[in-house]
RNA sequence: GUGGGUGUAGCCAAGUGGUUAAGGCGCCGGAUUGUGGUUCCGGUAUUCGCGGGUUCGAUUCCCGUCAUCCACCCCA
């Protein structure tokens, strides 16, 4: 026998019944869009490399070691997309949205992205990703909105334990300012760094402040804060957004260390992240505003926010979720006018909506009764040769016991059902 | 990419350098022919992730590899 092939690294299926979690996170993040008024856009799922490189970042660990890029025939430099934002800023410009209608444009899309890491659970390197962008307006009411569109969702899947965290990255006013006095401290205390954070103090001094090594954390507590050099405008904004998420009773930690890997994020930054279940993979949902991205990537200065929320680490939140399957009917035929009958009668109850199951193996009836009992049927029917014959069906309710017999059509066994 | 743990059926698992690899759940079939998740009986791993080595002999020891998990890293 051939050996079998298997599923590539950091890819997985996704099988029933986890696939119904999945449905269910859908359903619930549809509509809390439509009522939050985010339409759907959907983009491929490769891009040209360069759109990464300039929106995402060259110097960022997403763009410099964990994107799937290749040559393809055409000799085109090809990456699967690595996260969602860049794309659909790209789709943005491409189809104008800015021009034909009013702004904010909200958007929402769904689905897979891609990188090179090494496995664990909650990471994964195909992984899937849902997330709105609001482009075209730089009011602080729409980070509060988005914030709150997530918490809404989250709450109504019934998630527990989140927490939300808050920074602000400052603007192009005072970022720079404060790199600078950044870089500065960084200088006085240099020897004692570890290496990963001297490289970054060239690289993207902001993200030494997250570093895990107990010395560099205990250096960066008295480094100097953004908080505290932020530019009068970017200090309004921030107060703003807290302001309105005070006003819908969102609770947040505001956390001068929060530091997004991605280049393009501006002001606002924040991340929900789950306090149990998911070990160091906490990030359930995170984002920010992005006020420099749309230009970077040739379009007209555009404000915009967003976040990303990830759909395997919130199914593992939500793993203790049982959601039954179950059948209205399970229907078993004995005999070859019979198994007809029953053929058809499915047939027309499926057309009305209801949910049918077949018996496909000749059982005795002991164990067809075990098998709907299985399924978590509510009721049984069935056709013996004497139903088949009077063109009948006795129908079965499960859990009262009671049992009737009717005509063999969808509104006869539709109406016996209702008993 | 770095360090560590684990790998026996769909799942949970016992086990040993040597005749046919426990058990449980699940699944399939049956217990004198059409009514319930119980009970009872039977079946369900040509082989212990894969490859190589040591050995008379390896699921067991060694090496490699793959997968997975944990921490780092990174992030959703």
């Amino acid at each position: 026998m051939a050996s079998p092939i298997t599923a590539q690294r950091g890819t997985r299926d996704v099988l029933p019944p986890e696939t119904a979690l999945w449905q269910l996170i859908e359903d619930r993040a549809r509509h809390f869009f439509d009522s939050y008024h985010f339409q759907e856009i959907r983009t491929p799922i490769f891009e040209a490399t360069e759109l990464f490189t300039r929106g995402v970042g060259e110097a960022t660990d997403i763009v410099s070691k964990e994107m799937y890029t290749f040559t393809d025939r055409g000799d085109r430099q090809i990456t699967l997309r690595p996260e969602g934002t860049a794309g659909v800023v790209r789709a943005f410009l491409q189809g104008k949205l800015g021009n034909n209608q009013p702004l904010p444009v909200k958007l929402w899309y769904g689905g897979a992205m891609f990188r090179y890491e090494r496995p664990q659970a909650g990471r994964q390197r195909q992984f899937h990703q849902i997330g709105v962008e609001a482009l075209g307006t730089a009011d602080p009411k729409l980070d509060a909105e988005v914030i709150t569109l997530a918490i809404d969702l989250f709450d109504a899947l019934g998630v527990k334990g989140l927490e939300v965290q808050l920074n602000s990255l400052g603007c192009a006013e005072c970022r720079p300012r404060y790199r600078e006095t950044l870089v500065a401290y960084f200088e006085t205390r240099k020897a004692d760094y570890c290496e990963t954070c001297l490289t970054r103090m060239d690289s993207n001094p902001l993200r030494v402040l997250d570093c895990k090594v107990p010395a560099c954390q205990e250096i960066n507590a008295q480094a100097p804060s953004l908080q505290d050099v932020l530019c009068e405008a970017c200090r309004e904004h921030q107060g703003a957004v807290m302001g309105y998420l005070d006003s819908v009773g969102i609770r947040y930690a505001l956390n001068p260390r929060l530091v997004r890997g991605l280049d393009y994020y501006t002001r606002t930054v924040f991340e929900i992240v789950a306090t149990e279940k998911l070990g160091s993979q906490n990030t359930v949902c995170a984002g920010g505003r992005y006020d420099g991205l749309v230009e970077e990537l040739g379009g007209p200065a555009t404000p915009a926010v967003g976040w990303a929320f990830g759909v395997e680490r919130l199914a593992i939140l939500l793993s203790d979720q049982v959601i039954e399957p179950g059948v209205d009917l399970y229907l078993v035929a004995m005999g070859e006018a019979a198994e007809k009958a029953a053929f058809k009668l499915a047939h027309g109850l499926r057309q009305s909506g209801k949910k049918v199951e077949l018996s496909y193996a000749k059982r005795k009836l002991d164990k067809q009764f075990a098998q709907a009992e299985k399924l978590k049927a509510t009721h049984i029917g069935i056709i013996g040769e004497d139903e088949a014959a009077k063109g009948q069906v006795r129908i079965k309710n499960l859990a009262s016991r009671e049992e009737s017999v009717t005509a063999a059509s969808a509104e006869g066994v539709a109406t016996a059902m209702e008993r």
